[in-house]
DNA sequence: ACCACATAGTGAAGTACCTTCACTACATGT
DNA sequence: ACATGTAGTGAAGGTACTTCACTATGTGGT
């Protein structure tokens, strides 16, 4: 079995999982960006416009226009930092918290259909591999790519 | 162990393999979209921007903004159908030939790097929920989903 | 208290990718 | 020959990103 095999089949899933989760966003109105933003805000809570761009790693400025467009559609408000004049502090609204509680629902949802009936030795053998290639992964990545030590 | 885990590795396997792509890309002065074409192109061969459009799942009018790039950087020529006075045949360059085979030997080479050492039994289970889940994903995306029939 | 310097956010301008709609050139069946 | 469909593109517009310049505010040193 060439390695290959294993690397296709991860790409192929993850188109697939990139198209289920834009159809998902498109029935909510939003969209991928915006959505990492809402996920991180949920995450992390309140947070200021600059942890935000630290965390989706874009610029400050980007995070200005998605930061927008959320408080127009009412997921997020902009709020004065207490403490610090300069900054904003982004908050979810009901709506945002709403919205991400759901993405964890359907999130949870599809990973219950896909692999709910996967016997665990199974299971636990695919997690395995993952684990072991995200790391591989991330050693590798370092070998060449070698950014500034801002790691995720 | 919850699916979840699985989930969460396969996205987060998705996310570094995106990474890794774009740095390849980037090296090469390139974008996503346009090596999406090139790929495309590689594999089917001399195409209309019609057939290019469908396999790649994109507007005809945004086919033409992207073979306009690459006919700048000289990966692709535009050159008129035989046979079909409408339509232009994009074709691979030497440089968009190139290309597209070091971009094999590069997925070649991380798939080996990855994968390489895993033992054949273990990567055989590994391809083998894959699979599945590859299936069992299609079979999802089919009930709720339900485009127009033009099924990939 | 003052000043130099860093930090938070935004306006302006620009690129890439994508869309829809309108239109031209060509193909094809009757 | 004529109606109808198809290939490609112009125009206009949206989102996501970037860099650069600028304002307002925080902070450490003297």
């Amino acid at each position: 079995m060439p390695p290959t095999r294993a690397l296709d089949g991860l790409l192929a899933l993850s188109a697939l999982m990139t198209t289920d989760i834009q159809r998902f966003e498109r029935e909510h109105g939003l969209t991928t960006a915006r959505v990492h933003l809402l996920w991180q805000l949920g995450a992390a809570g309140p947070s200021t416009q600059r942890d935000l761009a630290e965390a989706l790693r874009v610029t400050p400025r980007n995070v200005t226009g998605l930061v927008d467009g959320l408080v127009g559609s009412g997921h997020v408000t902009r709020e004065p930092h207490p403490g610090d004049r300069r900054a904003t502090q982004v908050t979810l609204t009901a709506a945002g918290s709403r919205f991400v509680t759901e993405l964890q629902r359907s999130h949870q949802d599809l990973a219950d259909r896909l692999f709910g009936d996967l016997p665990e030795d199974r299971l636990v053998a695919f997690v395995a591999v993952l684990d072991e290639t995200l790391e591989r992964f991330a050693g590798l990545m370092g070998e060449t790519g070698e950014q500034e030590g801002t790691a995720s």
